[in-house]
DNA sequence: AGGCAGTTTAGAATAATTTTAAATTATTTC
DNA sequence: GAAATAATTTAAAATTATTCTAAACTGCCT
């Protein structure tokens, strides 16, 4: 009864030293079979509760923390205080409508920066993190 | 005993259709006396706290939401969830350092964009937002 | 199978913000 | 200028998102 997918769930989870619990395994099915998804703890349990799957509202919140972690998601913030989970952890741009909250993923590429103003006193750029919020 | 700037603030905020009251008047003497500052409901709060002036936290928020709803302040939102307001309502972007939260301004001049991707379907650009993280 | 460490869980706790309804204060009217 | 009116402020309760706690459970190693 385990599928393909869940097989190489389980050895994703093990990559990243998490321990392939039933609960993670369900999670990485809801969010690692669709290329990408943006999901908010509350999405996320409305979905594991459409599937019937029993989880409390604590293991969400906790796995999504440790994916984000090691590097399997990656957290957004936008209007709304909520944190929205990205399961492309590539570095992209992202278009946000905020009447339906809905994000929608830009690759780097598609976006040019030129002139990016220096880095003050000794600090480094990190990362460049372009929204283009629509109307 | 009313100071200059009081009456331009009381003038400002007429023209915004906001009763001039006390608390009102006193936030906006914090605010828009500098050129551009970033605050929290609770930097905000301790800025009124040291000055000894009496005000709940409720007012603090209404104040900050009113302000903004009128354009005099523009919400920004990171990494930790919580509501930053910039006096700064230009169209412009940000330094943001996760490790202190502090935001600096960059003039959108600052920054060129070269080539932004279409809005999706019937949409349109309402704004574009970069946030240069630092390390 | 047994034991241990890592996980999950329900529920309490926390943090940021909003709402409520009563008290206060700015404006309007006389 | 004082009374009436309507907007504002307030303390406290409510709400929302998230984290913590301590007990129960489960995967894993032998």
């Amino acid at each position: 009864m385990t599928t393909v997918s869940e097989n190489d769930h389980i050895n994703l989870l093990r990559q990243h030293d998490l321990r392939p619990t039933r609960q993670r395994i369900a999670l990485a099915g809801l969010l690692f079979n669709a290329p990408c998804r943006h999901v908010t703890a509350e999405t996320l349990r409305a979905e594991v509760a459409a599937q019937g799957i029993p989880m409390s509202l604590a293991t969400i919140y906790n796995t999504l923390n440790q994916f984000s972690r090691v590097g399997l998601l990656h957290e957004i913030n936008l209007d709304d205080n909520v944190r929205y989970f990205d399961t492309n952890t590539d570095h992209h741009h992202h278009f946000f409508d905020p009447k339906t909250n809905d994000l929608i993923d830009i690759p780097a590429g598609a976006i040019g920066l030129r002139s990016l103003p220096e880095a003050p006193d000794g600090r480094s750029v990190e990362r460049v993190d372009v929204v283009i919020r629509l109307a």
